[in-house]
DNA sequence: CTATGGCACGGATT
DNA sequence: AATCCGTGCCATAG
């Protein structure tokens, strides 16, 4: 086989290409685990250090040039600089952990929320007590929220429930604050109780509005609430706000989340970026700096030593090396491949989005994964893959998921949300449409509705409401 | 009558 | 093949 290919644009064995394909869809955590485990098991591969550069510690290219350090001091072309980076160096050793890891790391996270919780009520509790307060703690889920029923801890533990809820109801009151609880009602109910102690800014019809319109609540269905507890619709709208902000259905999610509208759906989180942009020198005007976080500082290669052992070998194992090697070897290729593929993506995608990373949302291009695979000429869902659970960090340091950098309607929703913004009066959906077709954003009026929904903006009347609340 | 949300359809995207 | 997204139509609330 020939394997002196340089970054091989042409694959073509099926185990590349399916094997590439994987490794494309990988984070950086997850890559890091590929490779270690191949590393691991395949003493045909080794990973030779490179060395750094002096000034930035990057790591010097082929030719040993700093990718950023060697640019021309008064570059400034519009192009972004695209390279491979090692993670090392940049970023912190990480300090939590990704939920969907499944070895030790993971592990500890689990134990680090119950043992958290269980400290700060040890205090109150007698020898039996904690032991319950463990099993309880053992028994929540990523969210914070308890999978089993007070019944049945009582049957496993010979506990009263009588004893059991008073020991859950302990927990609930820890810091996070709902932790423990059986439904994200439930937390609610608890956080709400907590905050009337601390301060009187909870409206009065918070407690009834989760207890008895929790359904509605969470479908924004205000008039409905309103007219169900016979109340202005103005006093639910202040209270679902209130609610929204302040407290949070999932106790654990406020750990690790900032704080974003807990209110939200698909509140995934990114913590660590798989790709970092930043401008050179930290000047707008310059050139962007791609740097594709590798989570080995060096380059994996098959260890020359091995090639001459082979030859030394005895008949016998020669065949089992050789299958060592053929292995080794295919998994440079795709590894290559597919930081190969990286790479040319992130160029044509950062340059395309150039005004979005610099000027925000609304310079967003709607931009398909179609379009891209084409310019490429690779398969569509080659960039699909590329683009799937990845995370950018930005250049003011917000982190983002790839795939926003394709996202088809962001750029309207941005301008619409800024129209909103500055209205005087509030504007009727069909009004909005309108004024966003001024700005050469033809939507139907239907969707103008969406998109406020996505964005949680309330409808007209009732922002209206709210203006007069606030 | 106007404004808005639900449902469902078709076409694009993944 | 499955899913997502923009839209039109219709029911409902105000």
């Amino acid at each position: 086989m020939l394997q002196r290919q340089i970054t091989g644009i042409r694959p073509l064995t099926t185990a590349h290409l399916a094997q590439t394909m994987t490794l494309l869809s990988l984070t950086t955590e997850e890559l890091q685990q590929e490779i270690d485990s191949e590393l691991a098991s395949n003493p045909a591969l080794e990973i030779i250090e490179e060395r750094r550069c002096p000034n930035c510690h990057r790591l010097l290219s082929d030719h040993g040039k700093c990718p950023v350090c060697s640019l021309p001091a008064n570059l400034d072309s519009t192009e972004p600089v695209v390279f491979l980076s090692p993670r090392d160096e940049f970023l912190p050793r990480k300090d939590y952990v990704d939920s969907t890891m499944d070895d030790e790391p993971f592990a500890s996270e689990v134990e680090e929320l119950p043992t958290f919780v269980l400290r700060q009520i040890a205090p109150d509790l007698d020898q039996n007590q904690r032991a319950l307060a463990a099993y309880l703690l053992t028994h929540l889920d990523e969210d914070g929220l308890l999978t089993t029923t007070v019944y049945e801890v009582s049957r496993y533990t010979h506990f009263p429930v009588s004893e059991v809820e008073k020991v859950k109801r302990l927990i609930q009151h820890a810091d996070p604050i709902g932790v423990g609880s059986s439904s994200p009602q439930e937390a609610l109910l608890i956080q709400l109780e907590v905050l009337s102690d601390i301060t009187d800014s909870v409206p009065e019809i918070a407690e009834r509005l989760v207890r008895e319109g929790m359904d509605q609540l969470s479908h924004h269905q205000y008039s409905d609430l309103a007219h169900k507890f016979k109340v202005p619709v103005k006093q639910i709208t202040q209270a679902a706000q209130f609610i929204s902000e302040n407290l949070n259905p999932f106790p654990a999610r406020s750990h690790w989340g900032d704080v974003r509208q807990p209110a939200h759906e698909e509140t995934q989180v990114y913590h660590q970026p798989d790709i970092l942009i930043n401008y050179l020198n930290d000047d707008s005007s310059k050139p962007l700096i791609v740097e594709i976080i590798m989570p080995i500082s060096g380059t994996l290669q098959v260890n020359p030593m091995f090639k001459q052992a082979i030859k030394e070998a005895s008949e016998d194992s020669r065949t089992e090396l050789k299958g060592d090697l053929e292995k080794a070897s295919l998994f440079v290729k795709c590894l290559q491949q597919r930081n190969h593929t990286m790479e040319r993506l992130l160029t044509r995608v950062v340059s395309l989005q150039r005004d979005f990373i610099i000027n925000g949302e609304k310079y967003l291009r709607p931009v398909t994964r179609v379009q891209i695979s084409r310019e490429m000429e690779v398969h569509e869902s080659t960039i699909s893959r590329a683009v799937a659970n990845k995370a950018v960090q930005m250049p003011n340091k917000r982190i983002i998921p790839l795939a926003e950098f394709f996202d088809r309607s962001l750029n309207v929703r941005s301008v619409l949300k800024e129209i909103i913004e500055g209205e005087t009066k509030p504007l009727s959906d069909s009004d909005l449409a309108d004024l966003l077709a001024e700005k050469g954003f033809v939507v139907a009026r239907r969707t103008v509705a969406k998109y406020r929904s996505i964005e949680g903006i309330l409808p007209a009347h009732l922002r209206r409401a709210m203006a007069r609340g606030a």
